[in-house]
DNA sequence: CGGCTTTGACCAGTG
DNA sequence: TCACTGGTCAAAGCC
């Protein structure tokens, strides 16, 4: 099976994601402590935290297994892979979470984290939200915005119909995407949000870093005054032109092995633009999946269809975000296409109190959540059709996937295997009766990469605990590859976040176990390997990395007799 | 009539 | 070498 592996500055996503929390966030409900912030939603964002403690020294000795390291240099700044696609420069300018050079991968940070109040800081966050609540922005001050002037990065759909309804609906949707709280996966909610490259305000276009987006069911049922948005027809329409703000050209539809959702090929219609998108539906016409590949080379279109007002104002995000491209292409411009990071909702939603709609998902298993990943998706453990809440997936060159998959693990076994000279470590479910195992190995052409792959699925959830008594992030394919995230800030000074001392205090003061920091599997960030459906995450190990997968004590035995 | 979608066939990669 | 799978092509049809 085949799988990509690609480095890419995914943690840089997390600006701009950041930046844009003020036009999409729109929830109201559970105030949301730090804590639970942290501990639950964005247990992805936890888990890079915690990363960091790890020294680099710890994670020579596990060479090949780092589940979950970020690249940072002495200075904690995070360092891109080598094949990260983006610019060295572009990247680091990007850490400050306020650089607008982010590329859109930002997205790949939790909606979660863009709601928490820890990014409500002044110059990222616009959310009034400090306190640990939701900031939400009323639809009608969406309204006044036409989401669909935001550029490329923006996670508001691009070009939408200046309806105010319609444009409430899509934000919120839009929102849904990162928002446990909107579920309702209506097609504009991924054509605008998912589609839309998740990128922030000041994000770049997916092109820029490759962006999936992965939109599942809804859970909740949305806002009463979005209900009647549902409503499929006008919004697949809308979803064509408008999802993302570039035009695409479907090309081919296949069902693919291990789910029931076709997958759609498109491209970009612009002349000579590479970039090509796989989108993922399932019966009922949800999104589960947008996986973009591939960056644009050319500037986002410009919308026809608006006001004047939005016009300028669309007018200025799209100079801004050109701006930002062109900055970027100039930093060194290649992405890597196939380089992935990857995040939903209920890779946030976990066990966090905003996540009222996840519930039924999680009581299933989240190796069902992967889309593909077994033939048990999309269906609950009592046999009924299961909608899903959005999924982004962002394919970046620096993937930030979260460290583990929240499963227990035992090693069993390494070897070196053909065609890559690092070695392979084997991690075996340790539950009982469970089957699934999962290897990691450090990429041949990058040892900073690490690429995990799983086989089979759980027949149990997430071990509770480790963290978050709610916490069920991981998901994944029946066979998937994880290339671990190449760079993220571990810190404040990294990551540049409104709240120093909340991540601080995640990083530095929780006392992460190893399972807990191998909880991250599935979770935002992590890449999803396209072809192959392979789940990719690339993980870097910088000077500083941070967190190596341990390997729990006493089964050198049994590894021993693996070797032989 | 142009652009897009549909859909079966083909191709390439992998085990 | 073969079967399987994902990705792409391209003709036909639709809007």
């Amino acid at each position: 099976m085949a799988s990509s592996v690609s480095g890419g500055g995914s943690c840089f996503n997390t600006c701009s994601s950041l930046n844009n929390t003020t036009s999409i966030h729109h929830h109201q409900h559970q105030p949301t402590t730090l804590s639970n912030l942290y501990m639950t939603s964005s247990s992805s964002f936890i888990h890079l935290l915690a990363t960091g403690k790890h020294d680099a020294d710890e994670e020579e000795e596990e060479c090949s297994l780092i589940s979950s390291k970020w690249c940072l240099n002495s200075d904690d700044e995070v360092l891109l892979p080598k094949h990260n696609s983006f610019p060295p420069a572009a990247a680091s300018a990007s850490l400050p979470i306020s650089p607008p050079l982010s590329p859109s991968s930002y997205l790949s940070f939790p909606s979660i984290l863009l709601h928490s109040p820890l990014f409500s800081s002044s110059n990222v966050l616009q959310s009034p939200t400090t306190t640990g609540t939701f900031s939400e922005l009323s639809s009608k001050d969406m309204d006044k915005e036409d989401t669909t002037n935001y550029t490329d990065f923006s996670f508001l759909s691009q070009t939408r119909p200046s309806n105010s309804s319609t444009d409430s609906f899509t934000r919120q949707q839009e929102d849904g995407t990162f928002n446990s709280l909107n579920k309702q996966p209506d097609f504009s909610t991924l054509n605008s949000g998912l589609k839309s490259e998740p990128a922030p305000l000041h994000s770049f276009p997916p092109e820029l870093s490759t962006v999936q987006t992965n939109v599942h069911g809804v859970s909740a049922p949305p806002p009463p005054s979005q209900m009647h948005y549902s409503q499929p027809p006008q919004y697949v329409k809308e979803q064509r032109k408008s999802d993302d703000g570039y035009n695409w050209r479907k090309y081919g539809q296949k069902q693919v092995k291990g789910s029931a959702n076709p997958r759609s090929y498109y491209k970009c219609t612009f002349p000579n633009c590479p970039t090509k998108k796989k989108v993922e539906q399932n019966l009922d016409g949800h999104i589960t999946e947008i996986v973009y590949k591939g960056c644009h080379n050319h500037p986002k279109p410009q919308s026809t269809r608006r006001s004047s007002s939005n016009l300028i104002q669309n007018q200025e995000y799209s100079n801004h975000s050109n701006s930002l491209f062109e900055n970027a292409r100039k930093q060194g411009e290649t992405t890597p296409e196939n380089s992935s990071a990857s995040f939903g909702d209920d890779d946030f939603e976990q066990g966090s109190s905003m996540s009222n709609s996840r519930e039924d998902d999680e009581s299933e298993p989240e190796a069902k959540r992967w889309k593909g990943e077994n033939e048990n998706e999309g269906v609950s453990a009592s046999g009924s059709r299961t909608v899903r809440e959005p999924r982004v997936v962002v394919q970046t060159t620096s993937d930030i996937d979260i460290l583990d998959d929240g499963y227990r693990w035992r090693k069993y076994g390494q070897k070196v295997v053909k065609g890559n000279p690092n070695p392979r470590s084997y991690y075996k479910c340790t539950s009982n009766g469970c089957s699934v195992r999962k290897h990691v190995e450090r990429a041949c052409h990058d040892s900073r990469a690490v690429i995990t792959t799983y086989e089979g699925k759980h027949n149990h959830d997430v071990p509770a605990a480790r963290g978050s008594g709610s916490y069920n992030m991981s998901r994944q394919p029946a066979m998937n590859t994880t290339l671990k995230p190449s760079a993220m800030s571990s810190n404040s000074n990294g990551m540049n976040f409104p709240n120093p001392t909340g991540m601080q205090t995640m990083q530095n003061q929780t006392p992460y176990s190893l399972q807990m920091l191998q909880n991250t599997d599935g979770l935002a960030f992590s890449g999803f390997g396209n072809s192959a459906g392979a789940y990719i995450s690339q993980m870097q190990q910088g000077q500083n990395s941070l967190a190596t997968t341990k390997e729990e004590p006493g089964d050198d035995s049994f590894f021993d007799s693996f070797l032989d």
